[in-house]
RNA sequence: CGGGCUGUGGCGCAGUCUGGUAGCGCGUCUGACUGGGGGUCAGAAGGUCGCAGGUUCAAGUCCUGUCAGCCCGACCA
């Protein structure tokens, strides 16, 4: 591609709004256009860059063994209404009603395809020989983010590559789950995506294992908690900690008093207001847990896990109680709540840290008052069963098998394979018979990829002051002819030579042909971010040369003009691995 | 959904407090010079100042409403 016959629109100045490098870059290096919050334009090279990511991801499904289908952003609301999940997405299911014939259809685009690929096999599918069988496409998916931010990292519209598999049993299901894992692996290292595969929350729906593939990036909107050591990494939401130790206090024990703290109902307030370590004092939090009211305690510097209170205690559901709710079980309003006291008998839990802590701050259940110098056994006590770990880990903790420390660390999502079990096919059903002429709910997995999110990945972590610096496997072109004078003869004969024989060669090529001064030129380069760059210029032509530079190199080196299109191509093949 | 910020030629911004002829840089167009890291000179085009209403002799500027975008938080497969 000549680049006056392509569209590039390439900016000097950072785009008001754009605050983070791949949203900014991708901006000024043409790859984007906004339409809209959360809604983007792909020009011509970002485009391109998106489909050599599509590609990828394509090879590597096949290779997996899954087979590629399309299905349509539209369907009927009545199939989310057999899973329930209208009201499980809410607001973010963007549904609508079209008049058709007279009648009103109430249609919903696609936010996911569990539901249209359950109902399709469950059409087609009754048999266990027609399994294990794992399907995919590559399609827009529409979700109507409260937030759409980041550029294309959140979007109303993305494109997604998704899958679904189907088998008999879980051993089966284990290895359709493990052959998509490994295809993501590729898929990813092949992107040049330094990315890894943390455990994730299942959620309260159905499934037992899940993983997320994470590109550690500080602008990521995730969090995810790695451990060098022994590798173990998992998101935030899931991440256990390892044994503490049970520090005993010295000191000798005071009595408890209680002291005034008026209108300090948070944990900041009140230690700013009784000069003490947010450590040294006590968070309970009152949650509703399948409707019934419970007390969770953890240190005052931590953060509740709702997901790890909610599997402690059991639950199908957890949420924090209503202002009303708080009031009532403890007889304060928010922000004055403690162990001691409470006016209503409700279970308390506490997290494994409390067990250490001793001369503790905590609610009086009064309001504007607090207790200080409360030991736990003397002033109140907690079921040794209703210890756990109740919060999310933070940096510095011990990783759950002790080897070694946990890390937190921002993180971009690009992936997810999760074992689905048998929500969908048991509320669509899809079932079929085994050999023992039984009939079972089929198990599925699902695995999902954000197509966009490679890119947008990609950028945020390869990139240096003067753009983006593309791996040969996903950049738009994978060299850039650059003449530098298009009025000069020699060098422009040269230059369409090159161009000629590279394009018959196989190479994506683009050249700069634009009657721009070098600075120019270098600069768009630069910023562009294509791998390879060839100038053409008479100082080198004199010498019979040109000078090939490496994009994330800073120094070029020369290459004869001779026998210089086969030499490139060859550099090229080998850099796509 | 709560909090904060911003809307002025294609892009980035000043001007708004204190009302009085709409400006700067980049980009674009014409011409000349120039030609290895975003050139120089001369000229030119391009804006109902997000939208609506109000106050005023006069509104980019003051008031009211509204729409859009961005950031933080809440929420979220």
């Amino acid at each position: 591609m000549r680049w006056t016959q392509t569209f590039i629109p390439t900016m000097k100045e950072s785009p008001e709004g754009a605050e983070i490098p791949s949203h900014i870059l991708m901006i000024r290096a043409g790859l984007i256009q906004q339409v809209m919050a959360g809604a983007y334009t792909y020009l011509p090279l970002g485009l391109r860059a998106l489909k050599k990511a599509e590609r990828i991801v394509r090879e590597e499904m096949d290779r997996a063994g899954a087979v590629e289908l399309l299905m349509p952003a539209l369907s009927p609301i009545s199939l989310w209404e057999r899973t329930g999940r209208v009201e499980a997405f809410g607001n973010v299911l963007i549904n609508f009603k079209v008049n058709r014939a007279g009648k009103q259809v109430h249609l919903a685009l696609g936010p996911t395809h569990e539901e249209i690929i359950t109902d399709l096999i469950s059409r087609h599918i009754s048999s266990y020989r027609q399994m294990p069988l794992t399907l995919y496409q590559v399609q827009n998916k529409f979700r109507n983010e409260e937030r759409p931010r980041f550029g294309v990292l959140r979007t109303s519209e993305f494109l997604m590559k998704d899958a679904y598999s189907f088998d008999t049993d879980v051993e089966s299901l284990g290895r359709s789950y493990d052959a998509m894992f490994e295809a993501y692996c590729r898929i990813f290292s092949r992107a040049g995506l330094k990315y890894l595969a943390v455990e994730a929350e299942s959620g309260p729906i159905g499934g037992d294992a899940s993983h997320e593939f994470m590109v550690v990036a500080d602008n990521g909107e995730d969090v995810v908690v790695h451990c060098e050591e022994s590798g173990y990494a998992a998101n935030l939401e899931r991440a256990e900690t390892g044994p503490r130790g049970l520090e005993t206090s010295s000191a000798e024990p005071q009595a408890v008093k209680k002291v005034p703290t008026p209108e300090a109902s948070s944990i900041e307030a009140v230690s700013k207001m009784l000069k003490c370590q947010q450590s040294d004092m006590i968070k309970t939090l009152i949650y509703l847990a399948d409707e019934q009211p419970l007390a969770v305690l953890v240190r005052g510097d931590h953060e509740v896990n709702e997901n790890k209170v909610r599997r402690a205690v059991g639950a199908a559901t957890i949420e924090l109680a209503s202002a009303d709710i708080i009031t009532k079980v403890t007889g304060a309003p928010v922000g004055f709540a403690g162990p001691i006291g409470l006016k209503e008998e409700i279970p308390v839990w506490a997290d494994f840290d409390v067990r250490s802590m001793a001369n503790m701050i905590t609610g009086a259940n009064e309001a504007d008052m607090h207790f200080t110098s409360v030991y736990l056994g003397r002033d109140f006590s907690i079921a040794e069963d209703h210890f756990a770990d109740l919060r999310n880990a933070e940096d510095g903790d011990p990783a759950p098998d002790g080897q070694g420390t946990l890390s937190l660390r921002h993180a971009i999502e690009v992936g997810h394979v999760f074992k689905l079990g048998t929500k969908y096919s048991e509320a669509l059903n899809a079932r079929f018979l085994d050999a023992q002429e039984q009939q079972h709910p089929i198990i599925m997995g699902c695995y999902g990829i954000g197509v966009n999110r490679i890119i947008a990945a990609l950028v945020e972590t390869n990139h240096d002051d003067n753009g983006i610096i593309w791996p040969m496997s996903l950049a738009p072109y994978e060299i850039l002819l650059t003449p530098l004078s298009i009025k000069s003869e020699e060098v422009m004969k040269v230059a369409n030579g090159l161009y000629e024989d590279l394009q018959s060669a196989g190479v994506d090529v683009l050249m700069d042909d634009r009657d721009q001064r070098p600075g120019v030129k270098f600069k768009d380069a630069d910023l562009v971010g294509i791998p390879l760059r060839v100038v053409i210029g008479e100082r080198g032509l004199k010498e019979g040369q040109l000078e090939v530079k490496w994009r994330q190199d800073s120094e070029a080196s020369m290459l004869p003009v001779d026998g210089a299109a086969e030499k490139l191509a060859g550099i090229v093949r080998e850099a796509r691995s």
